[in-house]
DNA sequence: CAGATGCTTCGATCTTCATCGAAACATGCG
DNA sequence: CGCATGTTTCGATGAAGATCGAAGCATCTG
């Protein structure tokens, strides 16, 4: 009996969810790195390795390497088609493996970045700031921080006019490459997250990176900023 | 972080090599009964059933119930451009498990049923005999003995005069579903049969309904009815 | 040059799923 | 009504593949 032609290999490429969610990515257009994808896909580097080869083997991607980076994107307008094909077609949810590797969704949201807070939370707060007027776009890599911002960070026991810059001022703008936007970082960054420890906001569990917010933290971040976990899901789930 | 879209519970379903085997005898938009589509690709009536009920669930396939024959078709011509757009996609061969049941394959080409010969080569066999004259279509369901035929059959041992005729003769059409034609079957199928392995043609291994055809039995079916395996091969490629 | 970073390879472990024998259910026929 | 046929359900088994820790390789930076 002939075999299938190629629809079983090609289907059972992207069945997986890891695959699946690597190959999406990469409709854009867009080349990415080996190691954004992994993250991006929620599995370990050595996972997505193996996953990139095979998709590499399978038609369905194409790399180049620039030093040690290997870019990654789609091998051509045709799988971009297949792609969109198969995310037309009718509703579902994934019936394979439950989503890998849970802690990468808290990281994604919430993580310690070089002892500043990183993810989702990072760049809500840093956009819930800027819309208020606490911060403003600074020259090159800043954030400045205008008087009613040092008023409000006063007000949470930070004094601005003590805090030592670093190369780019205090408030460095850090690009958070989940979200893909900045978020606060430098001196008043670190300072922020360290006093939202200690007035009992986040919390810091010794194995991770993740960072928890705690009851108080979302009451907090409701007062201080307006934030709140549903609003904050939902804008990431539109973007 | 949100699940991918359908593409994966859907490329998933299609991933396998029995369900895509089923889908894609189904793209003529014929309806077919369970048994027929079991059959095909190579699997027992009980995992069909599993992965139809799947296909079912993924909105694939839609079913029509008519007695205790179900009969499915694919859910809508979507289905049909998503295998298609799959089937054109890029070259190569199934990544996932080895083709279930090797011993159908062999089923399918010759097997044994009531004692007389089934599958490809019944069919093939039947077709040459009428091509050549030896049978010709009698009434109803029956094939009817020419004296060329009579002739014939007596060279290769077997007196058609003697042989009791059942209800539809000696020589009932038998219709062989993997094919879709008919096979020489009744008295005259199963002296057929029986000579041919005392002749050393075919041997029928104790364990299996499946034929095997020595290479004796290739010289015989060249000669006497110009049959050789290629040319069986690809009539059912081509088919 | 040493250390850091990005990525790959190796090997072990665990989860998932396809498989079929046995049994049961529904329908059809003599 | 008994038997045959088509199909489904149940449960056990085995194979395949995704996963990551550990280690290694290639490249870059201070």
């Amino acid at each position: 009996m002939n075999p299938q032609p190629a629809i079983t290999s090609t289907a059972a490429l992207i069945s997986d969810p890891a695959r699946a969610a690597m190959l999406m990515m990469l409709v854009d257009g867009r080349a990415r790195p080996a190691g954004e994808l992994a993250y991006t896909a929620g599995v370990s580097p050595q996972t997505a390795s193996s996953h990139l080869t095979k998709l590499l083997e399978g038609g369905l991607l194409c790399v180049e390497k620039e030093g040690r980076h290997r870019y990654y994107r789609l091998a051509g307008p045709d799988v971009v088609s297949l792609l969109k094909h198969l995310a037309l077609f009718g509703p579902g949810e994934p019936v394979r493996r439950k989503a890998p590797n849970r802690e990468v969704e808290h990281l994604h949201f919430a993580r310690c970045c070089y002892d500043h807070l990183a993810g989702r939370l990072g760049v809500e707060m840093t956009k819930a700031m800027l819309g208020r007027g606490y911060l403003e776009h600074g020259d090159g890599k800043a954030f400045a921080v205008t008087p009613d911002g040092a008023e409000w960070f006063a007000h949470l026991g930070l004094d601005i006019a003590r805090i030592t810059p670093g190369r780019h001022g205090i408030a460095r703008k850090c690009l958070d490459w989940t979200a893909r936007e900045h978020h606060l970082a430098g001196p008043l960054g670190t300072q922020f997250m360290a006093q939202a420890c200690t007035l009992g906001w986040f919390q810091r569990p010794p194995s991770t990176r993740a960072i928890e917010v705690t009851p108080k933290g979302w009451r907090a971040l409701k007062r201080y900023l307006g934030l709140d976990r549903r609003s904050i899901d939902q804008r990431s789930d539109a973007g």
